[in-house]
This record gives structure tokens, sequence and C-alpha cells, in this order.
RNA sequence: GGCUCGGUAGUUCAGCUGGUUAGAACGCUAGCCUGUCACGCUAGAGGUCGACGGUUCGAUCCCGUUCCGAGUCGCCA
């Protein structure tokens, strides 16, 4: 049976003790990280969230004292009242190595039993264990500053958005489902059975309506569902630091925006992020970089070599300029050594899963070899090259494809796998940009119709609203995103306020009048009350501080994260429901040979 | 939904061409040790080789199915 506090009040967290401290009576809690029993002599490293301080137990400790010291073990959960003291051999690794605690008094509030991995920096663990002791992997150091960044991230929104008299209101987390983008999670409504609440995407229909209530600058700390498969960079929940402002343009709300990453940056890694922040179109990051979230951090853009190659009688580049697409490539500087035929026939692999046929290439090793200059004229293989910058030493490597989506994707997709496998990358300045001027839509093969890329409430260019019916995708949208480190940090757009366009863009997308008043009718209805001109944007807080703590999986900077089957292997949810709770809802399941 | 990779002791891993007692390190347990701090020394315990089926005289190893995990493409307004 444990031992109660029973008294002991805690007077220090272990790790603030230091020499200054030495002759105070001070009382610790915390957790066993070691016990080093060296017969008459015993010392326990005491942890809680703000380090380990030494426990010392030798003749001079109680007898009681000394046995409780000696059968502590791992993660025993201890109060410790005593003196400190000068240590005789001091610990120069430890911030607290100057002392120690001479225990008075010992408590054993919480035996344990053997972890199942050790509680400490970089474990060498794999993500499933310590998944699924979460509770325990969230001991260690580095989970617990992570969680610690995560909070002051969140304050410095608190406060910057207050100071810009923004006001923070929550918006509701049962509502209705939207047809468009991701899937919803659904939630069943017991009092109308058979219909369903979705958990919000994003809370962007809500904040919409809280601009045309009049709260003019309005902020959330958002939790959002979307029930798509998941990536290292990609949850099924996750957090949004969201806003919206009233009577503003694009430049307004980027100037807002710029302000909170500024303060982000400064706060949390005292880097001082000048303003404006660099811009860019869509169209160019496209083509410089093949991406709309371009890593600026190295160089490997791409370079369009349709015109080189217009009139090449190579079968494969000449079908892909012909198909209306193009040929484009990237210069691999002085990659020639470092890529093997072996390696370069393993990325030209690799590039098909981007959908491209085959990736061609160039080495200018020693004895020069490529894959595709032998179908060329001399005069065309010397354009290519001429254009790419191409040196001894350098690797060139070229896509061709009747999209341009695919070349964009593979050769943007290669180009940042070439620079984090070669190091190419300067972590030394964040790579901060807007880009700005996405398209309005984007055709869907599955649906066979025009989509919203960012979404169906964005205010297209007003240069372009005649071209909504007859050209759709030539439509640009007010609408950007905040690229750091090539993540999409963050995006927004000016949203329409305007009931007639509002209605015009649902139509584009193909919503009959009835469907877009089911679906949408207390936005459009609102709209016709009186909307000001607004927009907003909105980060994705746990993108924002794996960029800030150059954390590459998400789940590390989660608390009680899911895997990528959605699962979380600690609670084991999802889990089956009784079958009264399914008849209260007036839900039957279809029979499942694999349920368990 | 597709593709690729992985699952062996509590943990991280090794395990040849299929061969009879499946190993290492750390951790754990016990004993010794008065200045350690990744303490040290000695001894010991610990395995459904993810699961099921098949091939074989014999399967951790080969084949099939399946479960779990990772990455990625599709998907992610």
């Amino acid at each position: 049976m444990a031992e109660f506090l029973n008294g002991m009040k805690r007077t220090h967290y272990c790790g603030e003790l230091r020499a200054a401290d030495i002759g105070k009576t001070v009382t610790l809690c915390g957790w066993v990280q070691r016990q080093r029993d060296l017969g008459q002599l015993i010392f326990i490293d005491l942890r809680d969230r703000t380090g380990l301080v030494q426990l010392a137990f030798d003749d001079a400790t109680g007898r009681d004292v000394f046995d409780k010291a000696f059968s502590a073990r791992a993660e025993y959960v201890l109060a410790a009242a005593g003196t400190v003291r000068e240590r005789s051999s001091k610990n120069p690794d430890l911030p607290t190595g100057d002392i120690e605690l001479e225990v008075r008094e010992l408590r054993v509030l919480a035996k344990s039993e053997t972890p199942p991995f050790a509680i400490e920096e970089q474990s060498p663990v794999q993500k499933e264990t310590r998944l699924r002791y979460r509770y325990l992997d969230l001991r260690r150091p580095d989970m617990q500053r992570t969680l610690v960044a995560r909070h002051r991230l969140v304050k410095v929104a608190h406060d910057y958005f207050d100071e810009n008299g923004f006001l923070e209101i929550e918006t509701p987390d049962l509502i209705k489902s939207t047809p468009e983008g991701a899937r919803d999670y659904l939630v069943p409504s017991r009092v109308f059975p058979g219909k369903f609440f979705a958990l919000p995407q994003s809370p962007q229909l809500y904040k919409q309506l809280l601009m045309i209530s009049g709260f003019d600058r309005y902020m959330q700390i958002a939790r959002c569902f979307r029930d798509e498969d998941l990536r290292a960079d990609r949850q099924p929940e996750f957090t949004q630091i969201d806003f919206e402002m009233s009577f503003v343009e694009q430049d307004d709300v980027m100037a807002i925006g710029e302000g909170f990453i500024r303060d982000a940056y400064k706060k949390m890694l005292d880097i001082d992020i000048p303003l404006p922040l660099p811009r860019m179109t869509w169209r160019e990051a496209m083509d410089r970089f093949g991406s709309d979230k371009p890593d600026l951090r190295f160089g490997m853009e791409l370079a369009d070599l349709t015109g080189d190659l217009r009139s090449t009688g190579f079968r494969v580049f000449k079908g892909a300029i012909e198909g209306g697409g193009s040929v484009r490539g990237i210069n691999a500087k002085g990659l020639a050594e470092k890529l093997s035929r072996k390696e370069l026939d393993k990325l030209g692999e690799w590039v098909k899963t981007y959908g491209a046929k085959g990736l061609a290439w160039t080495r200018l090793a020693g004895t020069e070899t490529s894959s595709y200059e032998k179908f060329l004229s001399p005069e065309e293989s010397a354009a290519v090259r001429r254009t790419l910058g191409a040196e001894p030493g350098d690797v060139l490597f070229l896509v061709a494809s009747g999209e341009n989506s695919t070349v964009y994707a593979s050769l943007g997709a290669l180009r940042c796998q070439l620079a984090r496998r070669f190091g190419l990358i300067d972590k030394s300045k964040p790579g901060i940009l807007w880009v700005t001027d996405f398209p309005m839509f984007e055709y869907s093969r599955e649906e066979g119709r025009w989509m919203a890329m960012h979404h169906p409430f964005t205010m297209p260019n007003p240069e372009d609203i005649g071209k909504i019916k007859t050209d759709p995708g030539s439509v640009r949208s007010i609408a950007y995103d905040m690229v750091i480190n090539g993540y999409e940090a963050g995006g927004g757009s000016i949203r329409i306020h305007d009931t007639e366009l509002q209605q015009q863009m649902l139509e584009a997308l193909g919503f009959s009048p009835e469907q877009a008043r089911e679906r949408f009718g207390f936005l459009l209805n609102a709209l016709k009350y009186g909307a000001p001109p607004h927009g907003g944007m909105a980060w994705g807080l746990e993108r924002l501080v794996m960029v800030l703590m150059d954390i590459e999986d998400m789940r590390d900077v989660i608390a009680f994260p899911k895997v990528a089957s959605s699962a979380d292997l600690m609670s084991e949810a999802p889990g089956n429901v009784d079958g009264d709770q399914l008849t209260e809802l007036g839900i039957g399941l279809l029979p499942e040979p694999n349920q368990n």
C-alpha cells in the first residue's frame, strides 16, 4: 500500500535547485529516474517536469528511510524532504549537479511496475510501443518540451490576436454535414433517428456568420476533424489557429497573418522574420518548384525544356508536348558521383508513383552517360544542357508528360527527395512565403466536374469573374497559403459576401438551387442581410509546432495522437458499442464477416 | 483502395542454403560494494519467433491468408 502525502507540501521543483539553495530545507516530489545502490550509500535521481536532482542516503540517514530508498525502483513516485547540500563530487552534466538532497523524510507515494521502456530523452523505442504507453512516453523530456512549446504557441496566438482586437468565440462541434471537401466524421442523432451531425472540418461557415453578425474580428483555437487517410504530417483530428476579419482586402488579412508568424518566431525561437513576407503566385511556384508549397531553403529549380525540344523527333518528348503537356527538368548540381546508375534506376521507379512514365537522366561524371540524349539531335541535347546550366559533375533529370500536373508532381517531389537525402537544406533560416492567386477550380476526373480548390466561399479574382462559366480552369481566386519550409502551414481567402455571386459559384460547382439551399441555406440567407466584405485564414497548430521545433512526425506534437489507421493504440478507440446504444440511435449494422 | 517495408526476450536488434539446446546488448531479479551519477562486480530468470493454414522427415526461415505497425500514391473544399 502506498503512503500518503500526509501533510508534506512540495516546496520546489526538482530541476530548479542550485548552489544558492545550499542549506535550505526543501520538500520535493517526483518520479525515480534511477537508483544507484552502493551498499552503505544510495543515490536516487528524482525527476519531475523541470528535470533531475540527486537524493542521497548514507549512514546518517534513518534506518526506515534508508530501507525505502533501497527498495525504490524506476518510476516510483516519491516525496522527499531534507536539506540541500553541496556535493562532494559534482556532476557538470546536470543543471542541479552542484547539489544534492540529504534526505530526512521519504514517502513512497506510489510504486511502479517496471516500465516497458526507459523514460529518457531520445528513447530508441518504436512508435507503436510509445503510443501504446503514451502516458509513459509523455514523461520523456523531449515530449514534455514539445507540449510546453505547443502551449506557448497557443499563448502567443491568444496574446497577439487579443492585442489586435480579435475576440475568441467558440463555434459548434456538432454541425451539418457538408458535401464538398474531406469526408466528415458523422455523429448520429438520438432525437432524430437516422439523421446525423458532422464534426467540423473547419469553422469556416460559422466564422463567416460571425462576420455577418458584426463581431468584426474573430479568432479561435479550433478543433477540426477530417475522415481521410493519414500521413506523417496529417492527423484526423487537429487544431487550427483560425481568424476572420471584416472590411478588409487580401493585403489586410496577410498583414495580420504575417504579424502573428513574426511574433511566433520571435517569442518561441528569438528569430527575427523580416516583413513583409515574400510572395509568389501559384503559377510561379508550380513552374519553379513543381509544388504549391515550395521549400525555398534550397535551389534545384525546375526548367521548362519544351521550347528546346519543340521539334524533337524523340517520341516520348514529342508525345508529351503534342499532348498539351511539357518536358521539364532539374539539375542535381554536383551529384553525379553520389548517384550510381543503379540509384538512378531506383529514382526512375520512384517517380512513377507520381504518375510519371519514367525519369530521363544525363549523368555528367567522368564518362558522360544519358538515357535520352541518343534520341536527340546534338543541338537539342546542347540546348537542354544549356537551359539547365549543366556542368561536369551534375545529373540532369527530365520528366515528360502530356499532363503538366504529372511533370510538376514528379519533379517537385524529386527535388525535395534529393535535397533531403543529400543534406542540401539550409536549416539556418526558415523558408517562409505566401503563395497567392490559386486557381479557383480544379477539375475532378472522378466526379466529372469542377471542384473548388480552396472552398466554395472563396472570392474569385474580380478580373476573372466573367470566365466562371466559360473557362473555369483559368479563374483565379483571392486565396493565399502561408508556406513554411515546404509545409502548407496556413491558408485563407477573401470570402464571397454577395448572395448573387455566391449562388453563381455554387451553380458553377454543380449544385442545383435546391441542393445549395439544402446544404448552405443558412449561409445564403445570412448573406442577404448585409454581409461585410470579409476574409481570414487559419494555420494548422500542429504544423506550426512541427516547423518551429523541427519535428517531422505530427504525432510528436500531439499528446494523444492516432496511428495511420486512425486508431488510438492506447485506448483502443474506435471500439464496439452495445446493441442498445445502436437501437436508441435507430442504427443497424450490416453483417461484417471480420467483426470481432 | 493501391504500392513498398517491417513484426524474434520487457526494449532495441542479430539469426547463413530450412536442421534438432533461438542469441547479443540494455532492462529485470538476487547477492556484494560509502561518492555514484548510463556506478561497478558476481550469479540468475526471461521466448506462442504476430496469428492461422500449407509445403517438408523437419519451418523463426519457403508459400498462402490474415492481423498489427510504418512510409507513400490516391484522397485531404
